[in-house]
Order: structure tokens, then C-alpha cells, then sequence
DNA sequence: AAATCGGGGCT
DNA sequence: AGCCCAGATTT
């Protein structure tokens, strides 16, 4: 029997229940699949139903408000995905009347679609003959194959592009692509992989060559910046908290955080009072009524050292997107983890 | 081509 | 600590 359909048996087998391989409906999918961008299915799976049940279809999407996208987003973290889901959608109810496309050709060109999820969805909502190359498929293809090129190079990118491409079932595009990815997840994982289960380890150039753990090959590695953040907690007389809404050209864009000092190394409660902005906003008395620990917060290109400083007298000069909310508003807007957690244990 | 964008789980 | 996760966009 051939590889392919040994791979597609094996899938029907074994196949985690999962809901988004219940339906053909390309909005779904695609709320699917921008969900699933680098995001365990584990991790994703609760929010696919909090966003489906709330934006049953593509035309209650386009109607919500940015902030409520982003306030269902909370957590799930690279939160352009939301704002760039609320831009196709808009997109899709005028261009497409409503209806989400299906062509690959189509779906590339919207906001937030790349190469792989226009593979995965016109695949999956209509059967066509695209191959989906994601962190798994590289993983799947460089060991089988024994393809060495970096997957982060752009010759390396086309070499897996090609083998994807010839290795794909067409009879069956969409089980096809859900077979790739399933191996890739449960036994063809990154670390110990279950090889001894596997149902095309008998072709498999890693296996044969026990090998598995050098592929796939990566050329670069992540660079790590340090920056130290300094928050000031203040709450009015009335029980408003002073919140800061985000610019949209740094992390955690057009959420809210607190008032903040950003400083470029660690300073001590000395010194960061002393600092002329902080004596600008807040005057030479500050009245601390304490002062966090600091937090350290680890994002995949930077590490943050937080520290939360609570006042007890108000700015001496508001900045712009400054703006005071009352404590039962908060759960309407939507705010990065680490500022989540302070709030809720300062507040509860 | 390289940098940037989160948060969590596993080793 | 380092790597990876149903990647895409910006610089």
C-alpha cells in the first residue's frame, strides 16, 4: 500500500474528536485555524468556543467593537491576530457579501492569511488540492526525507514547499493535510518521538537512520531583549483605577496597562523616584503606599522585569490615553496577563 | 533577510 | 534555560 494512504488510515484511526474537523463552514475554519497560529489545541480549544458561540457567524464578527475582540483574545497572546480577524471580516461581509471564500487564491489575500491557512482552509472547507506546511509538516517531512536545509531559510523554505507539495495526497487534500499535522502531534513530536508507533516509520529516513532527533535543522536563534518595566497603580477617591490604553506599535497593541516608566536597566525605588519624569507626573513626595516585588514576564523575544508601585496621590499631569475606570469595568477591557494577575490579586 | 508579535507546556 | 506550538506581518 502507499505511504499516503497508510498515513490517511492511520489518521481515521486514531484522530483526536475535535470540533473544527466536524464541518465544511469556512468561517469556522478559519476562526479555527487563526486561533491555532502557534497555539496548542489544548491551549486554543476554549477559546474557539467562547469566540464561536459569542460571533456565530463571519457577519456578527464584522459588527463587533475592536475592544471586545481583543477583551476575548485576553490571554491567548500575539493579539494582532484579533485585530486583523475584525479587519477580513469587515472585509468579507462587503466584498464577499457575507461569504466566507474558500479558493486559496482568495483567501491569501485577506488580512491574517498566510501561506498555510489559505492551504488549511481551502482545503479543509472545500477540498483543494493545497498542501498545508506547518511547525508539524516541517517536522514530519525533514524526518522522513531527511532533509537537512534549515526550515528558516528561504532556500530551505522552498526545498519543504516542493516536498509538501509532491508529497500531497489529491484524492484526498483535506484528510491529507489533517493526517500530516495529527502524526506531527502525537507521534511525530519534537521531543521523544514515538517512533515505535509510527505508521510510515518503515520509509522514514530519520527512523532508519536513528536520527530523528537531528531534524528538522534550524539556522537562527531567537534574540532576547531586556527591558524593565515600572507601573504606578493609582485609584481615585471614588474606586477608579488610572489605566493606560496601548499605543498600536509595541507589544500587547490598544490593550490596557497602568501609567508606566520604562527604564533601561533595573533601578531601586530610590532612583526610580528620583527620575525626572517620575517627579514630573507625579511630584518630589511620593506617597507609596507599596510596591510589587519585581515580576519577571517572559514573552519570546523580550523579558520583562514588571515591578507595580501603588500611589497614593494623583498625577500631577494625565498623559493622553490615560483614562480612569471604575474596578467593575475592568472586565470589560482587555488586559495583558501580567497586568490581569496584579489587578486581580490587588484588587480581591 | 531579519525582527517582531504572547503565553504556556515540556524537557 | 531552551525549544516548540495548526504563522503572519513589518521593517
Amino acid at each position: 500500500m502507499h505511504v499516503q494512504q497508510e498515513l490517511i488510515n492511520w489518521y481515521h484511526a486514531i484522530k483526536r474528536d475535535l470540533p473544527w474537523r466536524h464541518t465544511t463552514d469556512a468561517y469556522t475554519i478559519w476562526l479555527s485555524e487563526i486561533i491555532l497560529q502557534q497555539t496548542r489545541v489544548e491551549q486554543g480549544l476554549p477559546y474557539y468556543q467562547r469566540f464561536l458561540e459569542k460571533y456565530p457567524t463571519v457577519i456578527d464578527f464584522a459588527a463587533a467593537p475592536e475592544d471586545d475582540i481583543l477583551k476575548l483574545w485576553q490571554g491567548l497572546g500575539y493579539y494582532s491576530r484579533g485585530r486583523n480577524m475584525l479587519k477580513t471580516a469587515k472585509q468579507v461581509q462587503e466584498e464577499y457579501n457575507g461569504v466566507f471564500p474558500t479558493s486559496y487564491d482568495q483567501l491569501i489575500k485577506l488580512k491574517g492569511i498566510g501561506e498555510y491557512t489559505a492551504a488549511a482552509i481551502s482545503s479543509f472547507s472545500a477540498n483543494e488540492a493545497r498542501a498545508v506546511l506547518d511547525g508539524n509538516v516541517y517536522r514530519v517531512l525533514s524526518r522522513y526525507l531527511g532533509i537537512s536545509q534549515p526550515i528558516d531559510s528561504t532556500t530551505g523554505k522552498k526545498i519543504f514547499r516542493q516536498a509538501a507539495d509532491d508529497f500531497l495526497n489529491e484524492k484526498d487534500p483535506a484528510a491529507h493535510n489533517q493526517a500530516m499535522m495529527e502524526l506531527g502531534a502525537l507521534v511525530c513530536k519534537p521531543k521523544n518521538p514515538a517512533c515505535g508507533t509510527c505508521p510510515i516509520r518503515m520509509g522514514c529516513y530519520a527512523f532508519l537512520h536513528n536520527a530523528a532527533g537531528s531534524f528538522p535543522v534550524k539556522a537562527k536563534k531567537i534574540k532576547v531583549k531586556e527591558r524593565f518595566f515600572n507601573y504606578f497603580l493609582f485609584e481615585d477617591e471614588n474606586g477608579r483605577i488610572l489605566m493606560n490604553k496601548r499605543s498600536d506599535n509595541d507589544i500587547w497593541a490598544n490593550m490596557y496597562d497602568l501609567p508606566l516608566i520604562e527604564t533601561t536597566h533595573q533601578l531601586s525605588m530610590d532612583e526610580l523616584i528620583a527620575l525626572p519624569e517620575v517627579v514630573e507626573i507625579f511630584g518630589k513626595k511620593l506617597i507609596i503606599t507599596k510596591s510589587s516585588p519585581i515580576i519577571k514576564h517572559v514573552l519570546t523575544h523580550q523579558h520583562l522585569y514588571v515591578r507595580f508601585v501603588v500611589l497614593k496621590q494623583k498625577p500631577l499631569t494625565m498623559h493622553p490615553n490615560w483614562v480612569f475606570i471604575e474596578v467593575e469595568n475592568l472586565k470589560k477591557i482587555a488586559l495583558p496577563k501580567v497586568i490581569f494577575i496584579f489587578l486581580d490579586n490587588f484588587l480581591n
